[in-house]
DNA sequence: TTGAAAGCGCTAACAA
DNA sequence: TTGTTAGCGCTTTCAA
């Protein structure tokens, strides 16, 4: 529905590279190459074309460009949710190294529906975009092969897929939750609690539900350093399922409602941590003098709250550039084995860890 | 870069029109009305074109029927930054009617930066989106009005610009703060201070910093209700250039340490919000009994610090939808006069509002 | 309902 | 350094 409004040159069209050729009085190659910056061009000729594009307003169409190069220039970023910090901050970070090289970003929601993913996919393929970044949510990867095999590179960001052979940027999440629950265990507590909105270990062989490494990941750390521990029954305390802040203070709220409430409290990301705090808070328990709490990811609230929460830092700015980094590697011709890169977190000790009640 | 590896059918190109058509027995043109689905096909030809493009694994090539069509079924969305909660709220909005309508998103954020504006607006149309939604940046405004011109229609997002002839989606911010004031007044506040990242109404003239819309409004707003109030120099207790939580914070903990600090303080959006609140925090003072804190946009984190903070919270996923539902409109050729659509905020009373101090 | 043929605006051999 | 020519893959007249 282009409406061409009467331009500069008085028709209603806009202005082709012949239009700017005809001005300039040189062929359209010429005038192709001037206005698209290859071949030769004396600068003569360069400084006629130019002033004449200028004079028309000529404005290049990337679409037919794009067509007979089969680069768009463009990246496709399909992420869960875009509300979600973690992601919107990796997002940027996907952004900022793409503009770097001169790549635009088309950005697809999927709210962790695995069909919405695959329509995104579909899409961006259509759209020949250069390549995808995809956090993905389901372990069914046909539609990813299938991107990959026609010669669209996939780089999967925060989330492995083991079946898919393509590179991944993570970070070290069973390290990272282990060590938290080591800090838990060094200062002393036992009853150490997770929430996590990922399927639990037993869940794993049900076909319902998406089963994704990065939280099955901390799942393990927390269950491994439990084990390390010679704690008894470690999953006692794990709370699976928890979709949504609302769910996860659910769960928060039976847990310390039981008989042998847990000391300590492991949330596997800031969403899950914001129901956390609220169930705790309407339970009227001291932080950290009847509980102790860390969650996953340096979200705003967590520093403050009062007491600030101790929280597991990602890189999630550099986690999407090298995303976008090794994408355009790939692009450019890199045929070299699938890599895996995983980025270090860092632990921010802040006021929410203490030592168990003597009570407890 | 396509790598072309070998599919299907054997060769290494990427199946065209023309090989589906072979394959199903059927001319170029029909197979394109069936795969398109459009003109007329009989049932029988259909079932055999798609049937057959099915076993070659065909995907209509987008460009190719974009620069037929002037249609890309793509619209561009600049904002200035994609972790601001209100923006990526915001896009989700955007996303999610455009889908619904059946086009995608192209992303771009600008830093705020009007240059980066200019660039991204240039790669849009370019890419020859089918419109564009902006949240400008500055008041200049020939790129936008441009696209306008060449048939690309535009939307403004969250803020007004006075000379563009535009569609423009926001809340009124104008009111929205005025009534914060008021309430505050009605409270029994009268030294009621102000921080805002936008410049105040001494700065409009100067050539420096932008001058947006929506930040005014709600300076303007807070002064006028403190005109009305009979609130001598009004202007005494707003802190503008809050550019970042870091110097919300700073011009906040500069208030609280002054002779006769403000007993209540309203914070422009939830960045500057969370500076306001550490400075608080820093300077020991209880919330809501020594100075009272509202501040635009519903944050996570403002019902999660004790007390809970009252805030104007803004339809924000409906203003992106709205934008969006504006621009399809226009695309699909509405040529009405520019319209101008106040969304209604709502007041969120939490707890960090009461009257002020005897001492105050 | 179908097919043949003419482009969309641009790039890329190839020749001059 | 420049121009000529042939498409990229698709949509869309126009005839059949």
């Amino acid at each position: 529905m282009w409406i061409h409004v009467a331009g500069r040159q008085g028709n209603g069209a806009a202005p082709t590279i012949p239009d700017v050729a005809r001005l300039a009085g040189v062929s359209p190659a010429t005038a192709a190459r001037a206005l698209g910056d290859y071949g030769a061009v004396s600068k003569a000729a360069r400084a006629r074309v130019l002033a004449a594009a200028d004079e028309l307003g000529y404005r290049r169409n990337d679409l037919a460009a794009a067509m007979i190069t089969g680069r768009s220039n463009t990246i496709g970023l399909v992420i869960a949710d875009i509300e979600n910090p973690f992601f919107a901050r990796a997002a940027r970070g996907v952004s900022d190294a793409a503009r770097r090289a001169g790549y635009e970003v088309v950005l697809t929601n999927t709210d962790e529906d695995p069909a919405a993913e695959r329509s995104a996919v579909k899409v961006l393929l259509a759209k020949r975009v250069d390549g995808i970044i995809v956090a993905p949510t389901s372990h069914r990867t046909d539609h990813l092969a299938v991107a990959r095999d026609i010669g669209c590179p996939v780089v999967l960001l925060d989330r492995r897929i083991p079946d898919l052979d393509a590179d991944t940027v993570q970070v070290d999440n069973f390290a990272a939750a282990r060590d938290v629950v080591e800090r838990l265990l060094g200062a002393g507590h036992r009853r150490i609690a997770m929430v996590t909105g990922s399927s639990g270990p037993a869940d794993r062989t049900a076909t319902a539900g998406p089963d994704l490494s990065t939280g099955h990941d901390r799942v393990d750390g927390y269950l491994a350093a439990l084990r390390d521990a010679g704690v008894e029954e470690p999953e006692a305390y794990l709370r699976t399922g928890a979709h949504t802040p609302e769910l996860a203070q659910a769960l928060m709220a039976q847990l310390v409602a039981g008989p042998t409430p847990p000391t300590a409290v492991f949330a596997s990301d800031s969403r899950v941590g914001l129901g956390v705090i609220k169930a705790i808070r309407t339970a009227g328990l001291p932080v950290p003098e009847r509980i102790s709490v860390v969650s996953f990811d340096d979200a705003d609230w967590t520093s403050v709250v009062s007491p600030a929460i101790s929280v597991v830092a990602q890189p999630t700015h550099a986690l999407g550039e090298r995303a976008a980094e090794r994408l355009i590697a790939r692009i450019d011709g890199d045929e070299g084995p699938a890599e895996l890169h995983m980025l270090a977190t860092e632990f921010l000790a802040r006021d929410s860890v203490a030592g168990p009640a003597a009570s407890g």
